[in-house]
DNA sequence: ATTCCATGATCAG
DNA sequence: TGATCCTGGAATC
C-alpha cells in the first residue's frame, strides 16, 4: 500500500537486513533475471527513497530502481527462505534473512546518471531533507490546475498519494478543487508542514493516521471506524459517512482518474 | 467462477 | 480521456 511513507520505510527495512552484507539476488518470475545475475553476490552499500521511487545501491554496479505502483508488494522474513512463488519479480537473500518483490510497476538495474535524472524529474519530497518546498509552491502559485490534482503530480510534490492528498486538505478546510493559483501562500505552508509530520509519523507506524486525538470517534463518544485500509482518516474512503468535526456525508468524485474525498461542510467547493 | 477494485503511472490519440 | 501494465483480495454471480 505505497505512498511515499511506505517507500521510506522499505528503504529501512531494507537497510536494517541487508546494508553491508552480499546478498544473492535472483528473479524466480523471470522478467528480472539479466540484472538479478549482475548484482548477485554484490554488497547492498545503500538504500534511498525518493517519493515512491526506492533504490538500492550495489557499489559501482548499479541501482536497483523499485517502484511499487499501485499492486507492488515487498514481504520479508528470516532464512530460510520458502521457495518463491512464480510472482516474485525479485528475491535478496543472505544467510539469515530474505525480501521478495512482486507487482512492481519497475524494477530495473539502472546507473548513477539514470538515478540522478529520476531524482530531477521529482518535486520535493517532504520526507527528504533536502526537499525545498518553494519549488513546489512555484509551480503551484503558478496553475490553473486543481490544489487536488497538483498534489497526486509527482513532478510538483513527491510521495503524496490518494490518502495523504484528501487527508490534509481536509485537514486545512481546503476545497480541493481550488486552482493552485488562488492557493495563499499560508496555506501552503500549513499544508507542506502538516505533511512533513503527517508521513515521518506514517513511516514510524506503517500506516496512515490523520485523525486528531481529540477527533478520534472514541473522543467524539462515537463507536471506532471499521475499515480495512489500516488507519484513521477523516474522509478517504468514508464515502456517504458523517464527518467526525462537522457531521455532512463525506462525498467522493473522481478527479483525473482517482477517488477523490472530501467534507462539503468542512470544505465548501465550486468545483463540483 | 467471475468480476471488480485498489494508497500508481505511462502512453497513444 | 481511455487503454494498458502490474497482483491479490473482496464482492458478486
Amino acid at each position: 500500500m505505497p505512498e511515499g511513507h511506505t517507500i521510506h520505510r522499505l528503504a529501512q527495512d531494507y537497510a536494517a537486513r541487508f546494508l553491508g552484507h552480499q546478498v544473492r539476488t535472483s528473479s524466480p518470475q523471470g522478467k528480472f533475471s539479466d540484472s538479478a545475475t549482475l548484482t548477485d553476490r554484490q554488497t547492498l552499500t545503500a538504500t534511498e527513497a525518493h517519493g515512491k521511487h526506492l533504490f538500492l545501491g550495489f557499489g559501482d554496479t548499479g541501482w536497483i530502481h523499485i517502484h511499487l505502483g499501485l499492486f507492488g508488494k515487498l514481504g520479508f522474513g528470516d532464512a530460510p527462505a520458502p521457495p518463491p512463488t512464480d510472482t516474485v519479480r525479485l528475491r535478496l537473500a543472505t544467510a539469515t534473512a530474505y525480501a521478495d518483490l512482486r507487482g512492481p510497476t519497475t524494477c530495473a538495474l539502472i546507473t548513477t546518471p539514470e538515478k540522478q535524472a529520476i531524482h530531477d524529474r521529482l518535486g520535493p519530497d517532504p520526507l527528504r531533507p533536502d526537499a525545498d518546498p518553494d519549488r513546489a509552491w512555484q509551480r503551484i502559485t503558478r496553475s490553473r490546475t486543481t490544489i487536488a490534482a497538483l498534489l497526486l503530480d509527482q513532478k510538483i510534490i513527491a510521495g503524496v498519494g490518494n490518502v495523504y492528498r484528501a487527508e490534509v486538505l481536509f485537514r486545512h478546510h481546503i476545497d480541493p478543487y481550488l486552482p493552485g493559483r488562488d492557493l495563499p501562500r499560508t496555506a501552503w505552508d500549513a499544508i507542506w508542514q502538516d505533511l512533513v509530520l503527517l508521513m515521518r509519523e506514517g513511516v514510524r507506524n506503517n500506516r496512515i493516521d490523520t485523525v486528531r486525538p481529540e477527533h478520534m470517534p472514541e473522543a467524539m463518544g462515537r463507536p471506532p471506524r471499521v475499515d480495512d485500509h489500516g488507519g484513521e482518516v477523516y474522509v478517504y474512503r468514508r464515502t456517504h459517512q458523517h464527518c467526525h468535526l462537522c457531521g455532512s456525508e463525506i462525498r467522493t468524485a473522481e478527479l483525473a482518474a482517482r477517488n477523490l474525498f472530501w467534507c462539503p461542510g468542512c470544505q465548501p467547493t465550486n468545483g463540483a
